[in-house]
DNA sequence: ATCCCGAGGG
DNA sequence: CCCTCTGGAT
């Protein structure tokens, strides 16, 4: 199947299913969008919306996340994989927006990236959900389901590589969605380990399943 | 034992 | 490129 038709029949699926998919993390405005996706890697969305409404309670804007200690924010923090560096990320954070920014999230991604504990991935979630840019976010789940789906070449070995492969063949319109629709068919149905490839309604051209289906089918 | 919407540092 | 961070669910 040419790259194009495996494109056109996942954005075909999911416009039909998920018409309007959204990220799974409670928020109520960029500042906090920006706390729990730093809080979100290797971490699941489930967790983080477990301890996120103490922690913004506590912390409800940049100036009084800046004004703590790390020693505090990581009390908050504890049961989220990588406590201690995340603690001392949205300390820095939170100064480096009241410092640099006027207390505002900045909206670009080269700005978002001199924050701590911002990498790439992170800036371009915060821009694809507050601003609907069309900017692709390369997760875990991103990268597998792109590989397996033939949407991304085995060669692209990097967040990056796949974050080009998918810019180049995904309509500006449907990027954000794009990210989202990745994302929550990695999380439910085509997971790391044993996908449920029995569930899945693209098994017909998908690479991994036309590799597996011997073991896909048990 | 493996994975979860990674980033920073060497 | 590698390694470290290192909680919780399955």
């Amino acid at each position: 199947m040419l790259k194009k038709e495996r494109f056109r029949r996942f954005i075909e699926y999911f416009t039909q299913h998920y018409p309007d998919p959204k990220t799974e993390l409670h928020f109520s405005n960029p500042f906090e969008l920006l706390a729990a996706v730093i809080l979100s890697a290797q971490c699941t969305d489930k967790r983080i919306n477990q301890i996120s409404p103490a922690l913004f309670a506590r912390f409800p804007e940049p100036e009084s996340l800046a004004a703590a200690s790390v020693e505090e924010v990581f009390s908050y923090i504890r049961s989220v994989s990588y406590p201690n560096n995340k603690a001392k990320h949205l300390v820095g954070m939170a100064k480096a927006v009241m410092e640099r920014f006027g207390g505002e999230i900045p909206a670009t991604v080269e700005e978002l990236q001199t924050l701590p504990g911002v990498g790439r991935k992170t800036a371009h979630v915060i821009l694809s959900v507050v601003y609907n840019e069309p900017t692709m976010a390369v997760d875990t789940h991103v990268f597998r389901v792109s590989h397996r789906l033939g949407l991304a070449p085995l060669t692209a070995t990097t967040p990056l590589a796949v974050e080009k492969a998918l810019m180049a063949h995904v309509p500006k319109q449907y990027v954000p969605k794009a990210h989202h629709w990745l994302i929550l068919h990695g999380r439910y149905i085509c997971v790391a380990r044993l996908p449920k490839c029995e569930r899945c309604d693209l098994r017909d051209f998908c690479k991994y399943y036309e590799k597996n289906r011997i073991n896909a089918l048990v």
